[in-house]
DNA sequence: TCTACTTTAGTGTATATGCACTTAATAGGA
DNA sequence: TCCTATTAAGTGCATATACACTAAAGTAGA
């Protein structure tokens, strides 16, 4: 007896997860709009000046790749196109194989600009959550914990 | 006096959305790999399979756009590929502006076909949040509707 | 030192996503 | 009836995403 109940499947988590993620990103890239970069582009440069603010230090690709959890090749892309505008460099360092990335005054810049628009679109999201904020990115955080394993 | 805290920039609801969404998509999609279908995919053919189960009819693209929080451009490209493999088929009705998309039988196969394999991502899903799968999906609900004005 | 394995990054290709713009069809009023 | 406004869908373009594959550099053992 085959099961014809499709209506559990909008349980799914993948569906709603990335329903969310469309939304929310629509609201940060409008909000973003006047800073001339993408929310997912305010995201990179924000990682690499946390780090070089904590580290003193750059990154490899692959070391921002697993901090971002994103697969390193999308990485590759995207920063190809902050380098393309110079909001980025790319550093060759002892081994070879190894590239550093690192912010360039320009990226700083961008990124100390963009902050007030972002100011804007989280302020929306905290407004809209409410109490909820924190809850909201501890369940996100405790998904992502959750399925550790594929890394 | 500028800020030069960057670390609070972690906090970013887009950038932990966006996260989560990347790890649970490569979940499924990993998952629903022997389906021949992606999770994107899947929940297309979902939703149209849950609409003809309720009603016995179909959906335009600009009602399932809604349905689906996915901009309209965007669903019309997912559909386009859908009909090439003959999942899904496009019906003009009365309204010649309107475009009636319904599953084909081999779609339905295809998506009753690929339930258990995403039984298996889901399952991981539940099984990594515990007790929290629930409040997961509602704090995801609440964050779509806090902000629904821009529909 | 040579060779085989491992690690790091880039490319080819495909899907997903959305904005700006265009096209086609309907609705509504003068 | 015609003209204009509105609505539904599609296209051009660009970014985001990731898998499979390739290339280059380092590592380690025979």
């Amino acid at each position: 007896m085959v099961n014809t109940d499709f209506g559990r499947l909008q349980n799914c988590a993948c569906f709603n997860v990335r329903k969310t993620s469309r939304m929310i990103t629509q609201l940060f890239d409008h909000a973003l709009k006047p800073s001339g970069i993408k929310a997912t582009q305010f995201t990179l440069l924000a990682v690499l000046a946390n780090e070089r603010e904590m580290t003193q230090g750059t990154m490899t690709i692959k070391e921002l790749s697993n901090s971002l959890r994103m697969e390193r090749t999308t990485l590759t892309r995207g920063l190809v196109r902050l380098e393309k505008e110079g909001l980025v460099k790319k550093h060759q360092g002892d081994d070879g194989r190894q590239r550093f990335v690192a912010l360039t005054p320009t990226g700083l810049k961008r990124l100390t600009d963009a902050i007030p628009f972002w100011e804007e679109a989280q302020a929306a999201m905290e407004k809209g959550l409410g109490d909820n904020f924190s809850g909201f990115l501890a369940t996100l955080e405790t998904a992502v914990k959750s399925q550790q394993i594929r890394l």
